[in-house]
DNA sequence: GTAGGGTTAG
């Protein structure tokens, strides 16, 4: 005798272990009630494929009168599941079965919840396999999941859509965009969104303001991103700490110093504190930038006041004092930090390693080295480059090669680093054979060349001789939108000299002077030498004055064989000139 | 969000 449904309703809620199996529930549910209770069946769904691994096998025949491809039972079932991807599942599952066809209120709903749940790849996913559009409210939040997965083209193609339909954007999703663009470095796309913004009539706000200052900073237009704060400050609005930071890490980059005082005594006037991301920051860039003194100077000073630093701003510190080559302080800051309750870090090893590496104390740096393996560090790309580079700076180019053999055996990859360090630690023992191959092996692997792959051998080669290889490296560099790190120019400049080249020597000397490069001294000498040697007098009394206006003084014996060569002659430049050079200028 | 490995020559 079949009970009535509400009396098994009433049952199950008085059964407690009636309760507890889900698929009695449902046999009850789906072959006993007429009316089929859609609320309490979906929860019983939700529970099973929660629970049942192979459930997409198994329910359909169980339960065969039970219509499960009722578009309203899907509705029913996504209420109450709170796993947004089993019913994403469920829904691809219905999707599969004949007889269901998806309506868009179960599909916006399902799409909506994934969207919350910031699920784009499987909003993007679903998106991608129904011919349904979500409503507009829907598709802007998804915006914003998009950009803060960093998929911000998508973001765009979405924006566009709406764009096409009319709907204009709220300022969190204006916000989120630009911070997701932001995050992925992609400063271009932030300019285009903010153009639409203003057409779109939509008012910026503080946070949009932050963004903005970032990316400026990201361009490179530090200035005018400070413009920008000194602009909105003004209107009374303040930035987060991440715009001034970005600011003041910019200025740190172009060593202007006032500004980054400047900025921190706005930050404090207008109580946005510095972090410790800002002092960071301005530590890291004094250490890059040679400053390592007043790096230090700074994050005492933080200490004196009361400032804990952080693991990070030690492992910082102590690389600024290992670029100095001051081991003994870095040393002690590693004690410190220690007695702080830091524990080393992959980072923090791999800095002071290097340090030791550097200085030549290679059973220092191996007794870290074990240390750090046994802490359960494993080694690294950066672990063997740092030993590699010690023992090239220190001409043990074989063992750093013995290194490089190993890697693969241990399964580590070599990187342009690896190759770059071991190509330079050649070249400056005159390898340049082994430079050469190393070179080639480095382009057949697929790695893209830098500046540091090609300015070690263009140096060497010059050195030798070799010029003509030099030039052709040069232009393949060149070829390749690479610029060159300061003094290459020169290399060749004097190689070209040593051959008695005058005249090209010259052409490349004034290409260096139109594109505002400065020559070194030796540079300079050597042209005038050479071109002295050449009768080219005119051309080395220019040579000469650029070098004068540049700073520079003139080797003795240089100056002599130039007064032999102008001897005879007899004109006021030439007087000049030898004012000069006799005055010492 | 943060930190570590390759840049001259003196």
């Amino acid at each position: 005798m079949a009970r009535a449904p509400s009396s098994i309703l009433s049952f199950l809620r008085h059964n407690h272990r009636a309760r507890q199996n889900p698929n009695t529930q449902i046999r009850y549910l789906t072959t006993e009630t007429k009316d089929s209770d859609f609320t309490e069946i979906s929860q019983q769904i939700c529970k099973i494929i929660r629970t049942k691994p192979r459930w997409e096998q198994t329910l359909p025949s169980d339960y065969p009168s039970f219509n499960f491809t009722d578009p309203q039972f899907f509705t029913e079932l996504l209420k109450h599941q709170r796993n947004v991807f089993f019913s994403l599942r469920f829904f691809f599952w219905l999707s599969s079965q004949n007889g269901f066809s998806p309506n868009p209120v179960s599909f916006n709903a399902l799409f909506t919840a994934l969207v919350e749940a910031k699920a784009c790849n499987a909003a993007k996913l679903l998106l991608g396999h129904t011919g349904f559009s979500p409503d507009p409210a829907s598709l802007e939040s998804y915006i914003g999941c998009l950009c803060e997965g960093g998929y911000v083209q998508e973001a765009v193609d979405v924006f566009y859509r709406l764009k096409g339909a009319g709907v204009c954007l709220s300022i969190m999703t204006w916000n989120a965009a630009l911070s997701g663009c932001l995050k992925v470095g992609r400063t271009d796309i932030i300019w285009i969104l903010y153009q639409e913004m203003i057409e779109c009539g939509v008012v910026a706000d503080v946070e949009t303001v932050g963004y903005l200052i970032q990316a400026l900073c990201v361009d490179n237009n530090v200035l005018k991103g400070y413009e920008l704060l000194r602009q909105v400050l003004v209107d009374g609005l303040v930035p987060g700490n991440a715009a001034f930071n970005k600011l003041i890490s910019g200025f740190c980059k172009e060593k202007n110093y006032t500004r980054v005082s400047e900025l921190l005594h706005i930050m404090i006037s207008k109580n946005r504190g510095p972090d410790n991301y800002t002092y960071q920051e301005v530590i890291n860039w004094l250490c890059k930038k040679g400053k390592g003194r007043e790096g230090l100077r700074v994050f005492n000073d933080l200490k004196d006041r009361g400032y804990a630093p952080d693991i990070v701003m030690y492992t910082t510190m102590i690389h600024g004092l290992c670029t100095m080559d001051y081991i003994g302080e870095a040393r002690k800051l590693w004690f410190e930090m220690i007695e702080k309750g830091y524990r080393p870090n992959e980072y923090t090893y791999n800095t002071m390693i290097l340090g030791f590496c550097k200085i030549g104390s290679f059973e220092e740096a191996k007794i870290l080295y074990k240390e750090m393996c046994d802490r359960g560090y494993k080694e690294t790309t950066v672990s063997y480059n740092a030993m590699m580079r010690g023992l090239c700076l220190h001409g043990r180019t074989d063992e750093a090669y013995g290194l490089f053999t190993e890697m693969p055996h241990k399964g580590i990859v070599r990187d342009l680093i690896t190759y770059n360090t071991l190509i330079q630690g050649f070249c400056k023992e005159g390898k340049i054979v082994e430079s050469t191959n190393l070179f080639r092996e480095l382009l057949t692997q697929g790695l893209q060349p830098s500046t540091y792959s090609y300015t070690p051998l263009i140096e060497k080669l010059c050195q030798v001789g070799a010029v003509q290889e030099a030039k052709s490296l040069w232009n393949d560099m060149k070829n390749r939108g690479l610029e060159p790190t300061f003094g290459t120019q020169d290399y060749i400049i004097i190689g070209l000299c040593d051959q008695g080249d005058a005249a090209e020597g010259m052409e490349w000397f004034l290409d260096m002077l139109k594109s505002k490069l400065k020559p070194k001294r030796k540079t300079f000498g050597k042209l005038v030498e050479c071109l002295s040697q050449r009768d080219r007098l005119d051309d080395s009394l220019l040579v000469l004055d650029f070098m004068f206006r540049a700073g520079y003084t003139l080797e003795e014996h240089i100056c002599y064989s130039l007064v032999n060569k102008l001897g005879g002659e007899n004109n006021h430049f030439v007087e000049t000139c030898l004012g000069e050079i006799l005055e010492g200028k």
